[in-house]
DNA sequence: ACTAATGGTTCAATAGTTGAAACAAAAACT
DNA sequence: AGTTTTTGTTTCAACTATTGAACCATTAGT
């Protein structure tokens, strides 16, 4: 892992932690030592991706982010088209609804709106969920090349959960299924006590470039809901693919 | 300046760019390699700064920026906060109108509204200002402590046009003057033809963290309009430094 | 089919990075 | 107030990632 990299991580255990940190923690956080954590903080600081406190000394994330990300909004807005709708569906269904875009081989979490009942599936956005082990992978798989699906499914397919599909072949027919559906499944796949359902945004092109998944407690997951849940993320991601693709459709 | 500066460098080409950029393109931008511009790119692709588009191969801003940014905007909600009044500012007066933060000696540009007059002041969010040659530097150091102001006045003072006050005296007696007045101004500081009035923006412990100013050409500044926007700017960052405290305030 | 331009790869020389150690400055004790 | 502990900062020799010229591969243009 190279130097940029390390740094970034730096960035990413700020924004995972509520609030500001300072030098010793976030070198602990990270494993390095803490001269390297602080050369890395002041070049980030240099650009504005990071702020020192002047005061407590403490580091915190820096405006350059949110202008960035303000611009890349403007180029590219999948994440103001997918606010409402992910609210919307968690609202309609009571449970955590989240929205991932496709990066680096791995599909971001951009937007989470969590359930309000007592037990809910908690994720936060920044999370990266695997292509194999996620439903929301599966849904992505499921309309991707085939070509894409070989490349990933070539690559170590770590295993995270006693049902974790780890082989190739579960993980193609899973994605076969996820096409017959029109939505993806999991089972416990990522962590413990989680399931989901999952559908894929598409661009004008057709092609995938993110997903849209309900996540609930395992223990409130039954034939009935998957069903239910599934035709709504299936239903919902396609009303967000076609506003994207500038279609018009039912709602606004 | 270290390999992550370097990076995100990058980041900024791409930001300023209109649109997604080669490899070729992005180096030469950056005076680098291009072995060194790739292996960046890469890397920031990595962790989803960048993203790269799999068929034309051209680099584009990544989602990342969105995801942190969002985080830090929940945290921090300065630029949430200053969107409606640039804003208004700008339909109120017709001008270019700018919010900046504190960031790394500088001031960055987080949110600028533009004249619809044919000839206008253009910025760009993620434009860097320099303390010493703005309306918002001398603004911002205004509201400053002296220790600040001699800190700043120690460092280099480049010249960006005929008129900038490289002299540490000069730019204390414009930063007195500001202090009186309520407001700054500049004339032709960093950019020829342009004029500025400029207002600082304070949190809760007075402590300026930012600046609001309205960018003019310098053919239609006339003393009229400099004590009347003037007053305007100072007026509207009051308002914003109120209501970033919490307080109450005549608009909402 | 040829040329030009762009993206991608390699590798030895180089320059930036690393982390232990020592120091300074705050906090958190007694 | 004095002592200990913690946290931030600086330094520097050992080390390792970075650099860029040269080369190859691929695509776009004529």
């Amino acid at each position: 892992m190279g130097t940029v990299s390390k740094a970034l991580g730096l960035i990413d255990i700020l924004a995972r932690a509520n609030g500001p940190k300072g030098l010793t923690g976030i070198a602990k956080a990270a494993g390095f030592d803490k001269a390297t954590a602080r050369r890395m903080l002041l070049e980030l600081a240099a650009n504005g991706y990071v702020v020192q406190n002047s005061d407590s000394r403490d580091y915190e994330l820096g405006p350059a982010l949110q202008v960035y990300g303000k611009i890349r909004e403007e180029r590219f807005s999948l994440l103001k088209t997918v606010t409402p709708f992910v609210r919307a569906l968690c609202e309609q269904t009571g449970e955590t609804v989240h929205a991932s875009e496709y990066s680096a081989g791995m599909l971001l979490s951009i937007c989470t709106e969590h359930s309000t009942k007592p037990i809910r599936v908690n994720l936060e956005p920044g999370q990266k969920l695997p292509l194999h082990a996620t439903a929301s992978g599966i849904a992505f798989l499921s309309a991707s090349s085939p070509a894409f699906i070989d490349a990933t499914l070539r690559k170590p397919l770590p295993q995270f959960t006693s049902a974790t599909l780890t082989n190739a072949e579960d993980i193609s027919k899973a994605v076969r299924e996820a096409r017959v559906l029109g939505f993806a499944t999991s089972n416990q796949t990522l962590q413990d006590d989680v399931s989901s359902v999952a559908g894929a945004i598409r661009n004008q092109f057709d092609k995938p470039i993110g997903t849209l998944a309900i996540a609930v407690p395992t223990l409130r997951m039954t034939p009935n809901s998957i069903s239910e849940l599934g035709a709504l993320v299936q239903k919902t991601a396609t009303e967000i693919s076609n506003k994207l693709s500038g279609r018009r459709t039912g709602l606004s």
